[in-house]
This record gives C-alpha cells, structure tokens and sequence, in this order.
DNA sequence: CTGAAAGCGCTTACAG
DNA sequence: CTGAAAGCGCTTACAG
C-alpha cells in the first residue's frame, strides 16, 4: 500500500514536471530534471503504458466526487467557484487527459469520424484527406483513418477496422467499392462522398462538375486554333474519366470539329499510361496539335515521351491536364491544367458529416473547375 | 415491449441483408431489397448510429453467457463444437463486430498506435505515412493518424488527441516538437521516430545515413569532372540538411576542390526556394556547372529557374537532387537524385513499435541511400 | 450544490 | 466445460 502511494506521488511529481517542459523548455535544457529522469528511468515499457491519471484520481486528489470532476469538465452543472478552481488545479496538476474509450462508451458514440481512404499516398487523394483534417478542427471530432490501398478485399476491413471502432459517421475518399454497399451503409451510419457520385446519394457526395471541366480544358484548345485535339482517358469507365471525356465532345461539337476516334486514347490515371499513350499515338502517325489528359498525372507522363522525342511543348504541341497537382506548377513548362479544390472538397466532407451528426442542414457541395492557364499550351501554328 | 422485440427482428432481417449484399452484390441491383430499404429509409440519423450489436445480444441469440462467446472469439477456453458452431453462426447472421471501446477499457490497452504526422500533404511524408500503414497489417494493431500540420501548438494538442485515446504506443514522423519533450515522452509511452534522429534514443529512431547520401550525390558530380558545384541547403539548421552539407563537403575535399562559400545557398525544402536559390545564384554572376539541391522538391524549383533563363540540363548544368519522389522520374529530364527509401523506413518503424510493444528486439533500423542516375546529369563540359 | 449508484460492452478470475 | 460477478473509466439520472 505505501509502495502504492509512494508510486502515485513519483508519477504526480513526474507529470508535473513534463508539464513544466510544456512551459518552458528551457528549464529542461538546463537539466533539472535529471534526478527524477533517473528515478523513472529503469521501468519497463509495459509498466510505463499502464498508468494514466484517471477521473477518480483527480477526485481523490481534490477531495470531490468523481461526479463532480465529470460534471467540470463537461460543463455541465453548477459548482462553488473553489471547487471548480482545487479541480482544474488537479487536472492540470496531474496531466489529465479524459479516456476516450470510456467516455465512448459510456456515452454511446466516440466522437470519431472513420474516413476510407482510397491510397494514403497519392498526391490527388492527399489533398481531400488534408482538408478532411482541417474541417474537423475544433469540431470535437477526430478523424480516423485506414486505408484501402485500391484493393476492394482491403477496403472491406478497413471498413470494418472503423466499424469496430464504433465511429460516428463515416467519409468515403474515392473507393471502390460497389455503389450498392454504400447505398446499404447509408442506412446504418451517416455517410459521406468525396470525390465520388452515388446516384440516390447525393446529397451526401461532394463532388465536381466534371463535364464543365473537360469542356473548359477543351474549349481553351479550340479557342487556341487546336482542331486535332488527342484525349487520353482515365480508368475503364471510370465515371472522372467519363464526365471529363463528356466535356471533351461537347466542346469539340461546338467548335463544328469532327470527332475522330483515332485521337482518344485508354489511360489509367498513372504518369506510365500518359507516356504510352503518346507513344501509341505517335507511332500509329496520328496528327495531333493538342492533348488533353484526363489527370495532371497522365499529362507528365505524356510530356516525356514528347520530351524523348524532341517535341517540344508547348511550341509543337499543346498540353493540358486536370487536377492541378501541387507539383505541376514546376512541370517544365509549368502545366496548363483544370483545378479540382482538392483541399477544399475535403473540408467540406467534413463540415457535411458534422452537419449531418448535428442534424443541421449540409452546405453547397458541389464544386465547379477553374481552368489554370499556364505555359503548356499555346496557339497552333 | 413488444416494440422492441419488432424492432430487434426488423434490424435482424435488416442486417442479414447487407451481409446478402457482400456475398452476392448481384441480387441487391433486381431490386430485392426495396420493401426493407422503405420500412427503414426514414428514421433519424441518431436512431440509426444508436443500435450495433453487442456480445449480449450474440449470447442471447445463441443460448449461451456473454463469457462464452467472448472466450470463442478470443480464441481461449476450450467449448463443444456445437457451441462454438452455434456462436460462430449467430456472430455472422447478426453481423457483430465487437466494440473496441469497451474491450481497450476492459483490456487496458487499445491496441492502436498513434502517428504523429507533421503534414499529411507531403509527397516526402506520405510515402513514410503509407509504409506504416502496411507495416501494421495483419498485426493486430491499427495506426490512427493525428497531424501537426508543421506548427508547434498544433503538434502539442494533435498528441493530446493520441494520448487522450490511449494509444499503446507513438510513432513521430518529423516534426518540430524539441528533443527535450520527446526525451520524457519517451518515459512513459512506447515511442518510435521516423526521418529524425534524437540523441538518447537512437535505438528508437528510423533514419537515413544523409552523410552518406550527400557524399554519394556530391561524388557522382565530381566523377563527372564538375569542380563548381552550387548546393542549395534545406531548412535553417534542419538535421537532414546539414548531414547531407556535410556529405558535400568531404566529397569536394577528397576530389580536392576547394571549398567556396559562394556556391551554398540556403533554401527551406520548398520548391520555391530551390527557384529562387538558382535566380540568386545567377543574378550574381556566380559560376557554377553542377548544383546539388538537398531534396528534390527544391530540385525541381531549381530546374524551373534554369528553364526559364534557357540553360538546358545536363547540357549546360547538372542537376541532382535528394530522396527521389515518385513524380521525379516524369521531370524533364527525369531527375538523378538520392533515393530515401521512404516507404521501407515507415515500415521499419512500424515493425520497431510492435517489437518494442511485444518485448522482442528491435529490427535494424540505419537505412542507406541509393544514388539513382538519370538524365540530369552530364559529363562537365 | 454534491454524492452514491447504475450501467455502457467487454474480459477474466472465481466458482461450480 | 460454462456461468455469475466484478470491474475497466466514465456519465447521468436519482436522491438528498
């Protein structure tokens, strides 16, 4: 039992002491704290993770019930202004953090939202996934998230890894998974899109016009003089890749250009497929003065293979691509693109989610391309 | 009552479909499922989070206590085979997942490691961020991501948010927190570091031998008969960035080239600064046949600069940059650089936390880098 | 204004 | 082989 008592005050004196480093980092520099860091050096990891101040040990400490310490902390409930103070002194004296789990359990959702993420490393679903994290701010939500890494079999346990979690609402980043099991996940827990069009669902799907873009990147060629404009698509049916090939046509119809099958070529969203499709292109002798790619990624690929053939852009051909990757700004030349508010989208996933959790009513979520006129494109000669 | 009864067989049947709907996504799309979709379509979201079935209701269904069951999953205790068949069949029928809530409460530990992340929109990070991901797989262990978004404060709460969910142990990637404070984090929670190198807790961190990089980076220039060459530095003081400086120079002092002030140019990681380092190069006439940026983000500014004022790579400079980025292998030309195995550390640290959590010894962690030659690099005319 | 008690969903000695 | 009971750390009616 001393043993006990002795081990509390070593910890309380411990955890003040990194509070202290919170507030003043010098102290620590000039050692200090060395006695203590040595008195606690030698434990073992097990025992380290195992101790965490916890409600009743506040109380204790400010001679309170642990009723009282909850109803503070939440708020909630009318206390003398000394207790209030002797607890919060406790709080900050002991490092209390709240767990979680119980609170969750306890109070039946976890405050966490779950986002699917589609590859934790692409620079396109990066973005979204940053503006996922700065729409959560100062919410009193936490997003967690676990990766699909683009195989569907993967995308089921991650789903299931945040289920058992027991998030409160749960964002979709891309995915693919069928449309029919979101439709079904819709029904037992409040779900979000991004970058994703689930007809029946759309009022949970923060997207782009699509369309628009593909006919903006088109037009902004025909408007250059372009005539023989080469489309290369995204994935098979892939519905980004359709919308934008979409655009495509309708400009080329109004700008009275012929659609010719020949200059659309299959791509896969990755720089490779971008490279090979120009390769394909230009060994089948297709004329071109103008590509479009369905992606920015797409385009880099397809600007080195115009490099390797000493085709210069945008002097030869021009190029434009779709997304605005951070990094195209420094493409040689800078790349001509459609901009998609990534980073923008992905805040207002989160802002539809805890909309929705609040029963309040979801902003605008449809969002409209920008055409980014850089140096990659220019008038045909 | 009799209500609730109604609604437990309705959630049943319910449930029951959306595990038809994995099984066999084509009877969902002949419309099967309409009649249920209506009868459920219009609760409130609140109603809809609120019921997931718990080891109760599984015990319930199946005839048996809450202790068996929890033993089945567990794998302990030892049941007939009809039990545990029974069991099994009702934990699928009802879809159960089991609260990971209430099972880290219980448990006392959560069976999640945090991750400290400094930006989740880096192309450097990400690919460590993924590598940890993968690292986790099948460990029984899931990483939750909280970012720091590269300021201080915002890294303090983001390890608030972790500690507040009881992970069992932290990963920091980067990061601006100062060594003190990750001394005495160390002290009471599992810690593991990724691209930074704590002194005291070297066993701890994943790193790259960045000395060693920038000797292999500097002596590929001078082996191609470059004696001026230019280095652009990363952030002020930034461990990365000296190391790499300090590879620079051995190699210049071995290959006998005098060391000149006037070549290094400070930058911050960025692309922009990697530009403009080149225009300050230029601007004051400094000579310079070879440049050697310390990443490759800055590289790629520095490559812009140059297209700009018509100085062609390799041609007239060489151009070499560090940690080789996915998108680099599409620049123009495709970049010679350092590679940082970056996917591979973030694995390592993974392994490194579940070996520190399990008690077995740590995996080696020191990683080398690879010169990767490209096309930016040419013999000094 | 404050405390004792019950309970969230689990797990695990302790009985039988 | 299986169940009843206690308890993980909270919150919240329910008393006083």
């Amino acid at each position: 039992m001393e043993l006990y008592i002795l081990w509390c005050l070593l910890c309380g004196f411990f955890r003040a002491c990194i509070r202290m480093v919170c507030l003043s980092e010098s102290q620590l520099l000039c050692g200090e704290l060395e006695p203590s860091n040595r008195e606690v050096g030698c434990e073992s990891y097990v025992e380290r993770t195992k101790h965490a101040m916890t409600l009743t040990d506040v109380a204790r400490a400010a001679g309170v019930s642990p009723s009282t310490v909850s109803r503070i902390l939440s708020g909630t409930a009318r206390v003398t202004p000394e207790t209030r103070q002797r607890v919060m002194v406790e709080i900050k004296r002991l490092n209390y953090q709240p767990n979680v789990l119980a609170q969750g359990l306890k109070r039946g959702h976890s405050r966490t939202v779950g986002v699917l993420t589609q590859e934790l490393n692409s620079p396109f679903f990066n973005e979204t996934v940053q503006g996922i994290e700065y729409g959560f701010e100062d919410s009193g939500y936490d997003p967690i998230f676990s990766g699909g890494h683009s195989r569907k079999s993967e995308e089921r346990r991650a789903l299931d890894v945040l289920r058992s979690r027991r998030v409160d609402a749960l964002i979709v980043v891309g995915s693919f998974l069928p449309d029919a099991l979101l439709l079904e996940l819709a029904k037992e827990t409040i779900l979000v899109m991004v970058g994703r069009r689930v007809s029946g669902l759309e009022a949970q799907c923060v997207f782009l016009d699509n369309v628009q873009g593909g006919l903006d990147a088109t037009t902004h060629l025909t408007t250059l003089g372009h005539r023989r404009i080469a489309f290369v698509t995204g994935n098979n049916n892939h519905p980004d890749s359709a919308e934008r090939f979409q655009g495509y046509c309708t400009a080329l119809s109004t700008a009275g250009i012929p659609f010719d099958p020949q200059l659309v070529v299959a791509g896969d969203f990755g720089e490779q497929s971008g490279l090979m499709a120009v390769d394909a292109l230009l060994s089948q002798g297709v004329r071109f003065t103008a590509l479009f790619a369905a992606n920015d990624q797409m385009a880099c690929g397809a600007r080195l293979a115009l490099y390797r053939r000493g085709i210069r852009v945008p002097d030869d051909i021009s190029l434009i691509g779709f997304d605005d990757l951070k990094h195209v700004l420094y493409a040689i030349p800078p790349l001509t693109t459609v901009r998609q508010p990534m980073l923008e989208m992905g805040q207002c996933a989160a802002r539809l989610a805890l909309n929705l959790l609040e029963g309040k009513s979801p902003p605008e979520h449809t969002f409209s391309p920008t055409l980014v006129v850089r140096e990659s494109t220019a008038m045909a000669r």
